[in-house]
DNA sequence: ATGTATACACTAGCATACAATCTTGCTATT
DNA sequence: AATAGCAAGATTGTATGCTAGTGTATACAT
């Protein structure tokens, strides 16, 4: 059917092939959102994003779909699309669904995880501590041990819910791990939780990673609202 | 602008006008899934959709992509859309999702839910005694209480999710409400989480509706899955 | 100067045409 | 009989033109 072997086919420009420019605008999008070149309020059209991508606004307009629905976009009411803003309450809202959420995930994790997935974490904790100061590093390391957790739950309806939240945070700005003292405090915090999990001590691991939550809104809290008597 | 008053707009045949097409699929889909009209493992076409509610594909797959995002629709390797099956595995791990958020849920309500909020939940426990034997009616006001605790937590993220679960609940089959045994239970725990609310007991709530979740868990494996032996 | 109405531009919703890919069943070759 | 290759049909992905609805500016009236 295709020509013979694996030459395969050169991609047309770098536009991907068929039946795949809608997952591609979908990640595109996603990844500007998360590094804050597209700001929360920022009004989104599809014939922008259709240009920008050289596609059409078709394929645009099914990662805008999925993006709405998981709550990245918004429509404001006279104003169209936007990246969607987070206020005050809405940040409040949405720490008390993680600490949920990042809960259950630890506790699951706790009891079902293999002991190939702790080891992982274990190896997680480990390459974190190499990390100290390389705060970009420390960032993405912070996602993937989060992420290992959600795994290891072996829920994917929690991990699903985990995956929206951790996208509607990254509207919050800059991941907090830049912060020194924050990425100190956080290694003790995620180490903790990992021990609790090896141990197989499903409430230990649970409120641990609520803490955790915890303490990580405390401090984003100061960073946002600094003005605020906390 | 338009000719005076509202002498209005009589709306073409019975497709929604422009600017709510899609929606208007969503739903559609949505309800027939929820009726089991459309049954999991079922393919979807967009064409045929398309026929049926007498719009062109384009709102079809409006649709489409947000009932993927929120689980309803899935991609199966080759055989292309099908309403998502869920199969034992994803039945538990649907439960343990769910008896997470309604305790959560449960929890707020009690904790931030309006006086009034708190009133019109008596109401419902009110009413649902009245309706003992009415199990179409039971199966609707069920749904009723739980969406006014959701409301009533006051937490947009965990509405949102508690929304979703909700639905992939509807793919296990018709409601539990309509087996009488299944029904009064159901209304004394209804009761027990309402009265919780109401003297503000967040803990209390939070185990109330927990247990509320595991009996129903049980009762539906039961049906599920009667050979296993539980 | 302020309020109102009309015209205009802009954008997203929708329909439709076209293209790429997959499925399926047939045929030829071994 | 089994398998590779191929062709037709089916279905989804993509592009694009058209239109309804809505914001904005301008002109007009008071």
């Amino acid at each position: 059917m295709r020509s013979s072997l694996a030459i395969a086919r050169v991609p047309t420009r770098d536009v991907p092939r068929h039946g795949a420019r809608g997952a591609h605008v979908y990640h595109k999008l996603r990844d500007a959102i998360q590094k804050g070149e597209l700001k929360p309020g920022q009004r989104i059209m599809e014939v922008e994003v259709a240009d920008w991508l050289r596609v059409s606004r078709t394929p645009v307009r099914d990662a805008i779909r999925r993006l709405e629905s998981e709550g990245m976009l918004e429509h404001e009411p006279r104003n169209g699309l936007v990246i969607a803003r987070i206020d005050r309450q809405a940040v409040m809202e949405l720490y008390v669904m993680r600490e949920t959420l990042e809960s259950t995930a630890a506790q699951l994790c706790a009891r079902h995880a293999s002991d190939m997935e702790v080891l992982d974490l274990m190896d997680l904790i480990a390459g974190e501590r190499r990390l100290q100061g390389n705060y970009d590093a420390l960032a993405r390391h912070n996602r993937q041990f989060h992420e290992a957790i959600h795994r290891g739950a072996h829920n994917r309806y929690l991990e699903k819910s985990l995956y929206t939240v951790s996208d509607s945070m990254g509207l919050l700005g800059e991941s907090q791990m830049r912060l020194p003292h924050r990425a100190k405090t956080a290694l003790a915090e995620h180490a903790e939780i990992a021990l609790a999990i090896q141990r197989r001590d499903p409430e230990a691991a649970a409120q641990a990673a609520r803490r955790h939550v915890q303490t990580a809104q405390r401090e984003r809290l100061k960073r946002l609202f600094p003005e605020a008597a906390v």
